[in-house]
DNA sequence: CGCTTCATTGACGACGTTCAAGACATGTGG
DNA sequence: CCACATGTCTTGAACGTCGTCAATGAAGCG
């Protein structure tokens, strides 16, 4: 229920044909596979698979033995952390090209789950493994990723701790413009559609959804963003959405 | 003056003879050298120098091109992030072992500063960058060492956005006393001695100084924990220090 | 057309911040 | 050795942002 509801306002990822060779893959120039030749490439195509997965769908378990690793190529996947209490904490944001899951650890810490409909590109754990280390192309690439993963966690440190309600939404949609394609919206400017409820958008900043909701308003109000749907927004002046975000 | 007066009372990281030698090296065990043979070692030993900086010492500055990488010989290094109008974040802090500044970027994106008194082992990053393309030893354990300090970021990204000011002074006492070693005191306990101001523990946590310094007094009034200095303190029951940490 | 989920808005209260004063420790110079 | 300065830490009181509780509205789906 939770999954189809949410698959009509998805918009990130209109389910579509997906390749089965990776020449012809969408994520090919920035996955893990990316600096790989086509040598390379064939024996990955070997242990590879496509996995689909609906809104709402676990996706990884924290604390489960996770059997495989692999490539989101298309979809938007939402990894938390949870409290004995049922706190929740959206602890990173995976979009098309990013890479989920341990090579070397077989324990999840944080819980994979499928905010929009997601289609992976799979490997099994140990096989990957053992061609990570002898591939330096597949090894590279994955190093420069899990760096540019660092750096963004580390970003979003200086979000939690020490942002306003104002300033972390700001900064989630500056975020998220970035990182995701613009819709056409049929008219001379771009919209985003947002692929997360209130609720985990909250999670997703350390705030409850109310805070959002009345920061969304508030913002809405001000004139530095414009909604056409609750999920969809426009950005007249990323500028001025970036000054919000900085506090200046 | 600043950097005396915490050498003073510094605790962690004696001054004391450095080896020149990698096989002497108190880090060798777990260090971004960690999986390299003898002989990789003896590359390594000649691309490498020793370097000090005092408390308070800036080591990198964010958006500068940064000459070198290193890895935390002796003492304590905080990563921070700076807002326009001067609100501070730590983003990491790193302890002996810990390998700091990006390969492949030359911009850092935060400042790397002494916290204590600090000895770096310095690879300058050009070579040391051609030598991990060549030393699939050293990749290893790098995208290894990466890893751990994602999922250590992760961590904290839910103890900044959905923990209390007194689970986050015991989350951090906790992952303080497991990075770092004890000192005995002489009697039948043991003692750790914090590296960092309540400034900057606040700026870690993400709350201010005095909601910090209240924090301490409350703990140590529940028994939860036992100073003999405002630096030292000690932790009778860790299970009960988890419990505040976790919120059960 | 009713059910469910999602989003908005309001009233009130709590937790942490801000502002301020004072205590404590350490180092310096007379 | 004491007076004084400096940096660190503690404690108090008032304030404000955000969370909690609650009601209502809007949208999609059976």
């Amino acid at each position: 229920m939770v999954a189809q509801s949410m698959t009509a306002q998805r918009g990130l990822d209109e389910p579509r044909a997906i390749a089965t060779r990776c020449s012809a893959c969408p994520i090919r120039e920035r996955a893990v596979c990316a600096y790989c030749s086509d040598q390379e490439l064939t024996v990955l195509d070997g242990i590879k698979s496509y996995r689909t997965f609906t809104a709402g769908r676990e996706i990884l378990a924290a604390g489960e033995t996770t059997p495989f690793v692999a490539s989101i190529v298309t979809g938007v996947v939402k990894l938390t952390k949870t409290l004995p209490d049922g706190r929740v904490q959206i602890v990173g944001l995976l979009f098309p090209s990013d890479f989920i899951g341990k090579v070397r650890d077989d324990v999840a810490s944080y819980d994979a789950i499928a905010a929009t409909d997601v289609t992976l590109c799979v490997f099994q754990r140990r096989p990957f493994g053992l061609l990570l280390k002898n591939t330096p192309a597949l090894e590279n690439r994955l190093l420069e990723m899990t760096m540019d993963e660092l750096d963004a966690a580390r970003e979003w440190l200086l979000v939690l701790g020490r942002k306003t309600a104002r300033e972390r939404l700001a900064s989630f949609l500056l975020m998220f413009a970035r990182r995701s394609k613009p819709v056409d919206d049929g008219g001379k400017t771009d919209a985003y559609t947002l692929p997360l409820t209130r609720t985990e958008i909250a999670e997703y900043l350390g705030l409850t959804l109310e805070t959002v909701s009345r920061q969304m308003t508030k913002m809405r109000g001000d004139g530095i963003i414009q909604f056409q749907t609750t999920r969809r927004f426009h950005v007249p002046d990323m500028d001025r959405l970036q000054d919000v975000a900085d506090g200046t």
